[in-house]
DNA sequence: TTGAAAATATTGAATATTCAACAATTGAAG
DNA sequence: CTTCAATTGTTGAATATTCAATATTTTCAA
């Protein structure tokens, strides 16, 4: 009689892919939202920290939105053209660039902040405010026990 | 006085964040791992699926391994390459395309499951039992209530 | 039975991401 | 002080992904 292995359990039951799965379905769902204002949704993410008005740098910028520093670099350029972001050299370290929000940035990241509220309300309502705020602490503690 | 609101709270108490800088880190742990044996995460999962042993059209694999079908088309062409896995056209609907796991396959999807139970043993151990089985049973009925 | 629509998989061009190398600046040890 | 290593950000080439168009087969209505 073959004991019950964990290396054969299907690839569902993993952590991982259950990680990946709803990130991709919760992801496509904001995707579609922001699509109305044209954005990714990295962009939102750039605009949103950035929002507090303060200037971050690039390094900063990128572990908190989670992209690696060469694709936050071209992402931040097609941003610039679009004046919804500048640089400015950091003047204190002169390796440094600090990013800055423009003003047609604060406009955009305002939409952009209500179609993302819409959505976390849509989930709200299917999902249920225990299991969402339950969910929240658990990745939370997830990602502290990661570091 | 301003009332506190949604639209300002930092972007990582969005449920959308959280998961995607859950699913980054654990993904890049896996990943880690993984490259011992030089695969990716998503060519680990193709071999999971097909190492019940059944035929599975594209389509049917593309949605499982949570890849699009074009990208999915690309990585197989590379794993038929190196001879893990191989098509057959289906008999039934010449539409469509089964996919098999070779013998090479098998035998490298086992050494991948032993290094991908090994690093879910390693969350178990500083995440908890309790809290993992949990954040799953969380996960799964978030993806359930998004269809 | 025929012809139009739907389903399935692949292709090639356009786009995006990543890796490795680079340039500039700072930090720090001798 | 000077030099060498570390930090920061960007670039270009290589790689990967995506979008739109295509080919093939099946389905189904007329």
């Amino acid at each position: 009689m073959a004991k019950p292995s964990k290396e054969n359990s299907p690839i569902t039951e993993h952590l991982a892919y259950l990680l990946a799965q709803a990130n991709r379905e919760i992801n496509r769902q904001l995707e579609l939202r922001l699509s109305k204002e044209g954005v990714p949704v990295e962009q939102w993410r750039i605009l949103k920290v950035l929002s507090d008005g303060n200037g971050h740098s690039m390094g900063e910028l990128a572990d908190a939105v989670l992209l690696n520093h060469p694709t936050l670099t071209k992402m931040i350029d097609r941003m610039v053209s679009d004046t919804l972001v500048y640089r400015v050299q950091d003047p204190n370290d002169r390796r440094k660039v600090l990013m800055f929000i423009s003003d047609r940035g604060k406009v955009l990241c305002k939409k952009l902040n209500s179609l993302a509220v819409d959505q976390e309300e849509h989930i709200l309502e299917s999902y249920g405010d225990k299991s969402t705020s339950e969910l929240k602490r658990l990745l939370e503690s997830l990602i502290d026990s990661s570091n």
